[in-house]
DNA sequence: TATTGTTATACTCTATAACTATA
DNA sequence: TATAGTTATAGAGTATAACAATA
């Protein structure tokens, strides 16, 4: 012992002391799921943006880059970079609406990304489910929504 | 209409196509929630890494900076700038351990700012447990826990 | 007058590689 | 040889302000 005063820090890993805060967990379980899926969508060199963001365009077939960003809680000015970036993988194409407002359409190339992203999601989404256990599960989502809807 | 084929992008509001996935909601939630704390944390000038690490010291007086980004899964080199400035405010100290580790300990106005950051949070996790329906209330942390552990 | 798309900018968080020194 | 602390750097995500043009 050097300074006498203090402890040395102890050989084993450190407990997490803050496990039963649910507000915590939320954060940790968040960080490691998206992650999770992040690494996922490597295999489709996509982000969780511009999957989330493709998958928007095909539900709804005419959306402006202002309404996208209000459903998925883009700011505005952020929906620009993510679109030139979708746009120039050829994946989405600016369709003028008017003089002010573009539609943002799937290309072919987009479309035919849908296939193996929708794979990609849905296993990343069943898996997540098949790791909580079968009494909690199905509170997980009014749960959750309750949180931000 | 100016293009003919593309419909018009349709006055109301859009609706988010992807409430019903587990992991979208995850993210959702996450995302307002925390927001939710950083803003009460303004308060106390304080940052959601900077509250835990505060709040993890005080529950292990004789952590290193090492141990405590592996308990809050902070990369080694990010504990730097987010020590500096939380000694730099006076918050915590850097204690030679021996020659090679730190110790990281509370100053007094450290341990003066864990009262309001103890409010804060409690108010925090309380309201946060408050908005979810009572019947889904408790199957909310272990339903995370299972996700991150 | 409100909204769209855009530019510019800045801050936070996160991730990696590399270096020195010590256990 | 493994680990601690550090430096430097880069990539994402996010936030605000401001601008021109159009609804």
């Amino acid at each position: 012992m050097t300074t006498g005063k203090i402890a040395p820090p102890g050989a084993g890993a450190l407990a997490d002391p803050f496990t039963d805060l649910p507000g915590y967990a939320l954060r940790r379980a968040a960080n490691a799921v998206m992650s999770d899926l992040t690494t996922r969508l490597v295999a489709l060199n996509l982000r969780l943006s511009d999957a989330s963001l493709l998958l928007l365009v095909r539900e709804r077939q005419t959306v402006t880059a202002s309404q996208i960003g209000r459903v998925l809680d883009i700011q505005r000015a952020n929906m620009v970079p993510l679109l030139n970036r979708l746009e120039a993988a050829g994946l989405v194409e600016r369709v003028p609406l008017d003089r002010k407002s573009l539609a943002i359409v799937l290309t072919a190339a987009g479309l035919q990304q849908l296939a193996p992203l929708d794979r990609i999601i849905a296993e990343f989404e069943s898996g997540l489910l098949a790791r909580i256990p079968a009494e909690h599960r199905d509170h997980l989502l009014p749960a959750l929504a309750a949180l931000w809807r």
